[in-house]
Order: C-alpha cells, then sequence, then structure tokens
DNA sequence: GCTCCGTGCCTAAAAATCAGACACGGAGCT
DNA sequence: AGCTCCGTGTCTGATTTTTAGGCACGGAGC
C-alpha cells in the first residue's frame, strides 16, 4: 500500500523546482531524479500539471487538518506567509511560470480557508445573514491574498509579515465594526 | 528498481532503534511504522539480524567510501567517534543488547580498516614484514576498540575524545618507534 | 494444562514497475 | 518546403513487488 514511489516522484518534483522554473522542468528530469521508470509516472499522475496540482491539494489538506481553526488574524498571515516560505524558490518558480494561475488558484483557496474560520471564530453566538458572512469573508480573503500575490510579484522581499501587521494596526476593529453594521438584533 | 521499500523499512528500525533497545523490537513493529506487509519484510530480509547486519554493512561501505585513506590519528579518532555518535541512542541500544556481539563486530572492522590505511600511510617508502605491519595494525587497533567498548560500557559519557588525545600524549611516537624497530634496512 | 504472541514459511492473487514500442506536435536548422 | 531532435501521451505484455491469508512451531505468562 506504501505510496513510496508517488512520494518519491512528488519529492523530485519538488527538489527540482527549487532549482529551475516550472516549465523548464520535463518528465523525464523527475523520472532521473527519482530513478524511477517513465511509465510509472503516468501510472501515478496524468500530467505535470496534474502532479503539481496533487501535490498542492495534499498540501492544502495538511494545512486544513492542522489548522481546523483559527483565533487571530496574526495567525492566519503567519499559516500563509509559512506556506508561502516552505518552499520558497518552488513557490516562485511555480508562480512565475506560465501556470501560474495553479499556485494562484491554490493561494487564494488557503487564504479562503484560514479567513474564514477566522471569521466564524469571530461570528459565534452572533446572527448575520448569509450573504453578510460571505462578503466579509470575501474582503478578508481579498486584502490577504492581494498582498500576498504583490509580495510574489515582488519576488518575496519584503517582510510581509510586518506590512501585514501596520495594516492591522492602521484598520483594527474592522472586522468588529463590519460585523457590529451587519449584525441582525 | 527503486528500492524505496527496502530503505523505508531500513529507516524505521533506526527510528524504532532510537527509541527502545534492540530486543524489544518486533517485526511487526517495523512494518507497522513504515506501512508495509509483515511478508514485504521476509521478502527482502531473512530476519530481524540480517537486517541490522545489511544497515551496518552499508555503513561500514559508507565509511570506507568516505576515508580511502586516513592520514592522522586524530581523522582515526574523528571518523570513529563520528559513526558511534551519528545515531548515539540506536548504537548504545544495539550495544545494550543480546546481540551486543554484531555491534561489536562492526565497530572492530571500522576501528581496523581506519587504523589500516593510517598505519599503511606511515608505512609508506619503508620495508616491514608482513607479520610485523600485521602485528602493529592489530595492536592500535585493540586500543581503539578497547577504549570505544569501555566508552559504550560506561553509556558515552566521557569525553571520548579527549582522552583518546591523552592517550596519544602519552604515547606519542609510539608508532614511529614500533615501525622503527621493526624496518628491514 | 492453556492461551497469546512472534516467528518463519508457503501459495496464490493483486498491484506496481518495467522495457519497448508507436504517433503526434513543436522547435530548431538547412 | 523539407529534416531531425526531443518531449509528450498512450499502449501492450512481461516482470517484479507487494499483498492477504493461512499454517506450524516455540517461548512466555497464566
Amino acid at each position: 500500500m506504501s505510496g513510496l514511489t508517488k512520494k518519491a516522484i512528488r519529492d523530485s518534483f519538488i527538489k527540482l523546482l527549487n532549482e529551475k522554473p516550472l516549465n523548464q522542468i520535463t518528465i523525464r528530469d523527475i523520472v532521473d531524479d527519482c530513478g524511477v521508470n517513465r511509465n510509472t509516472f503516468y501510472y501515478y499522475f496524468e500530467d505535470l500539471p496534474s502532479l503539481l496540482e496533487s501535490i498542492v491539494n495534499e498540501e492544502f489538506d495538511r494545512i486544513i487538518k492542522e489548522h481546523p481553526t483559527v483565533d487571530s488574524i496574526e495567525e492566519c498571515l503567519d499559516v500563509i506567509i509559512d506556506f508561502a516560505l516552505k518552499n520558497r524558490k518552488a513557490a516562485l518558480n511555480i508562480y512565475r511560470s506560465t501556470n501560474r494561475d495553479i499556485y494562484e488558484q491554490y493561494q487564494w483557496r488557503i487564504c479562503h480557508h484560514i479567513v474564514t474560520t477566522y471569521v466564524d471564530g469571530n461570528l459565534a453566538g452572533r446572527k448575520v445573514s448569509p450573504d453578510d458572512r460571505k462578503l466579509i469573508i470575501d474582503y478578508m480573503t481579498c486584502v490577504l491574498f492581494g498582498f500576498n500575490t504583490a509580495w510574489l510579484n515582488n519576488g518575496m522581499v519584503d517582510d510581509l509579515q510586518s506590512r501585514f501587521h501596520r495594516l492591522y494596526e492602521l484598520k483594527q476593529g474592522e472586522l468588529e465594526e463590519m460585523i457590529a453594521r451587519c449584525e441582525i438584533k
């Protein structure tokens, strides 16, 4: 049952992704790196994008599992930044490739999930219409995602954490204010 | 061709060896740890001792490969101590088990090999009978091995390196003296 | 006595990996 | 326009690896 080969392929791919951009990586590169037959690749994955997607989905599941709830805005940031930094070069190499959309989709899902658990935590015991709840979540996700995208576009050189922190200072209480405004008494 | 499962079994074994003594580790423990069928263990290894032996042999080959020649007595010590410390707990757990002899055999082989390359380096260009050469090597191996055994028996708490160094100070020039005495002019 | 557990071994089935081929299309070169 | 090289995606059939399940034996504990 082991799935060791699948993992080996994934690991080799990530390893190569830390060395060069996605569009310069061939399937042969990957199977050569982990010493596996080329057909074995196709046994497990449809093609290269689906390999990327599977890695990204598993990473997503792992994060969800590790963070069923998020208590503070700081924790939101930590999770998202930690994810981006974990394979810094790989992230950039994906992001800069022609398949950027895959990474963006993933990034969005992470942001959205983390924000959702955070907002829902603050909404506990209060009445807010589903539409308003969705609006709040989308708004905050956009902010996180936008900052993150800018950061990536900028080569991840800024201290994203402190920029977020400053933003949080400037807009402190915004979430509470939004909730209060649309709360159904 | 990959051999990933074999490696997984080895890794799990070493992992468990860092947790508990050898004679408390069952084959089921190992296969459970790496999520592999019990029969798969027997597919690759005869039994538990032969798994241990195979790990030990590979480690031996690795050390030989990395140290084709040894130039100084300090390097001797470094190699041997480094080996013992690399999986400190595992080494102790093997050593303290009923299969201690396996570890001792291995330790002896390491010592013997390292000493041999060192002595042969000093013998280059000089004529000494094969018997004398063997005697010198065995003598030095005994010293290294004996110190090491005492260290292990003592739970590896002493600073073996400094003890060796002191011994080297006390007996400095001994190798040269021995060689000179049996040199054939 | 008994039971429980680990070992070692076996067989047959299933899953995974392999070698080797093929057609297709793009890129670079003449 | 050719042509060649290379990567992709697909297929077939052989081979290797891994699995499930059973069985006999022996030691430890009750």
